[in-house]
DNA sequence: GCCAACGTTGGC
DNA sequence: GCCAACGTTGGC
């Protein structure tokens, strides 16, 4: 069963050009239990993810990723130098967990919050409730089919 | 730059 | 285990 999902990045620390550019990346860096739990246990190889650039005029969706490989310990939380580390970390006692993603589809149009909230077919969707700031969210499948429609594809673009 | 929302920390 | 203080996220 495919599973789709939003990953939030801002702007300017890993954008989705540069994703497109390196061809695939580690989503590490991410310091939350609720986002470390879906990581490691419910984003499996195949699921496609919504790529949200957040901290920017005006936020938006700008293209769909897949899961190439499921959570796995974020090396990042156990090396001294990186922003990221967790000294309670160490390779015995991983606490963060990450996935790989690989870029599917750049979108034609980016689909902007603005538009995001404008859309009824959305009032639901978990990204727009009041308050949340969750850097990784479960996207429900008739979600992801306006929001793609809204960026000019369809279901077949991403299969 | 402001601030609401919410997660985390740490004293008790 | 409670909860006040503090830090972060992220839209506006």
């Amino acid at each position: 069963m495919v599973a789709y999902w939003l990953m939030k990045s801002e702007l300017d620390v890993y954008p989705w050009s540069q994703l497109v550019e390196d061809g695939w990346t580690h989503w590490d860096g991410v310091r939350n239990y609720q986002a470390r739990n879906m990581m490691r246990d419910e984003l499996k190889e195949g699921d496609y993810v919504l790529f949200y650039h957040s901290n920017c005029k005006p936020p938006h969706i700008a293209g769909v990723a897949i899961v190439s490989r499921e959570g796995y310990p974020d090396f990042t939380s156990w090396d001294s130098h990186s922003t990221y580390y967790d000294a309670k970390c160490t390779t015995e006692n991983p606490r963060w967990f990450m996935v790989d993603i690989e870029p599917v589809l750049t979108f034609d149009k980016i689909v902007t919050l603005p538009e995001l909230r404008d859309s009824e077919e959305l009032e639901d969707m978990a990204l727009l409730r009041r308050g949340q700031r969750l850097s990784v969210q479960k996207v429900d499948l008739k979600h992801l089919e306006v929001i793609l429609r809204m960026a000019g594809h369809t279901l077949e673009d991403i299969s």
